[in-house]
DNA sequence: AATGAATGAGCTTTCATTCAT
DNA sequence: CATGAATGAAAGCTCATTCAT
């Protein structure tokens, strides 16, 4: 769906967006009919059907429109950072704040990662943060200071802890306080630095 | 639904959950209808629902039956571990290989994370095994082995290494090499061991 | 489903008969499965289809079977009586107290009546009552108690005034007084007595 | 279901109400199914539902258009008649005729008293007409026309014996002749008379 | 651009009935 | 006589998508 938009048209794909994003997040993709849609939006399904082929692009769009703007943030925060591990400390943190105030894409991103229809879509964007994460790691180790592994899958790993104590705090299971994330910072710097003295 | 069930019944009924499972994992949970199940089967729609009440009440068995399963191996694995420390390592190696050996149960997990419906169901098994984890690390603070600090985040982080790293094998992105395993494991301990002399 | 019938058997047909009746009367015949009735009595699905064809002659036999005992009741009520007003006013009461009293069954004639499949079977019975009533109004004009019309129509008259009168009580639109039944006697006997002194 | 509709949109709702009306009466309200419906018209299964949210609430919204259309018709009938016991006859004419007239709303009404999930929206118009004809009687008993007794319960009787006559004409049992609905008129004038000189 | 109406395949579920044991 | 298992047609209903206006 390539159309030229007015600037009422973007705003309308925006407010489809914006409110399927919610209904996916709170009610799951499948359960969230298009016509919920349109009529939470008090417009008709011709509406839907302009600006979108599918309700599977829709989903697509508005994951493409999260990682996007995750990228956007991760960016500026390694910005100004003088060492690599400074960049490895602030990607972490960055993407654990994007992630709690952006809980309906994150839940997306939860879901996603579980329907083929979606999964590949999101790996691309993903195997970008990881590389990147991957490469200040390396970065790291040229620089001695940790020891030498295989930086990805220690991206990865910090990955995993960030997302799940995010997933955690999403599921009312655990508060946001500045301690958790000094926690999960911590642990993923250590768990990089390995068996060496601090 | 509490039927009395026949040795026929028994085998059937497990049937359609191992079927069932593999259809969820692979298609998806909804697109994923009765009627495959029973069509792939070979039997009437109708014994479907002599053995479960709903779909979602046949997934909730299926993520119950896992659940148990994977608490198994935990429990053995432990056994006969004479340190907390060798008890965290034994139950993070006995939690990533029976995810690894079990990709449509971990799966499902996966998905149902992702659903109201059913996350709570899976909560109540999730947090047994994260207070276990937890008190292992509790025990390893008192015996003054790790620094002092909150055990259940540990144990949560421990999770979200593991899972992460699973799924990215379950995806294919990732192979299911001893190097691997160790390296999350790895970095498990030393994330809970945190800034400490080795 | 003519089938000799040992005493234990004729037992469990009555059983079965008795629950299926008060199953159909508050809930429906049609909402009321087969499964649900051989379940309330705890057996097997076999047993109900031993005892009958289907589930419209579990009906017809329970309609059948009231529409007797209703019929013996009506047939002693007159015995005794020595004018045919008084077989009139005595039939009436012995309906509306036999149907006060079995409300699954008048409530079974009530739903048979809407419903082609049962209604012919129900009319048999009905227009027995009906002329059996009609004889005695007959009777009446003849002796010169009341002005000649038609009895026919007279004895229907007063089935509507009953039925509806018992259908208010069971529906608990009213409360089954001596009061009201009084009433409905006199309106009737008022009624085929037409324009005349007294 | 509350739709803004379209001419065309009115039309088709009526067209659903006239057609299920008809295949309710004649073949039951159970036994006749939606895709019998929606086939008779020629149209899809959804249009059923973007007109009615059930077909529960179809039979609902027929049986209200009914009542609506039976009090019209009550109401017409009494304005201008100058004495109570005018208005009590021209009551009792006016519904005879009406229900004569409208078979399958007249057999939709007797179906509906029996079955609870829709009694309940049946008894406030029944409440209605039987309050109007009370109110009738009482009137003529303050003006000494007829003896003092419960009000109330004489108009449940009258509208017991029309209702059973015309269920008699619609079941085929009797021709609807002048002579047939003076009887009944006869007969619920002098029920309510009672004993009284003429 | 937008609407209300329509489509129809497909969904989950029910249920009277049959059958092997 | 009785059971639990099985059948499969058909039910009520949903929904992504299309279309006429």
């Amino acid at each position: 769906m390539d159309r030229k938009l007015t600037q009422r048209g973007e705003e309308r794909r925006r407010q489809l967006m914006d409110f399927a994003a919610n209904r996916f997040a709170d009610n799951g993709y499948h359960p969230t009919s298009v016509a919920e849609i349109v009529e939470g939006l008090g417009v008709g399904k011709g509406v839907f059907y302009w600006y979108f082929d599918s309700k599977e692009e829709l989903l697509r769009s508005i994951l493409a429109a999260g990682q996007l703007d995750l990228r956007r943030r991760q960016r500026a925060a390694i910005t100004g950072a003088s060492t690599p591990m400074e960049r490895i400390e602030r990607g972490i943190r960055a993407s654990i704040e994007w992630s709690l105030e952006h809980r309906v894409f994150f839940q997306l991103f939860q879901f996603a990662a579980t329907d083929d229809r979606f999964a590949d879509g999101l790996r691309k964007g993903e195997q970008i943060a990881v590389r990147d994460a991957a490469r200040h790691v390396s970065d790291a180790m040229e620089a001695g200071e940790i020891p030498d592994s295989n930086p990805n899958l220690l991206a990865h790993n910090m990955l995993g802890v960030t997302t799940h104590l995010v997933h955690l705090v999403h599921r009312g299971l655990l508060e946001a306080t500045d301690d958790v994330v000094e926690n999960a910072v911590g642990f993923c710097l250590y768990g990089v630095l390995g068996p060496r003295q601090t």
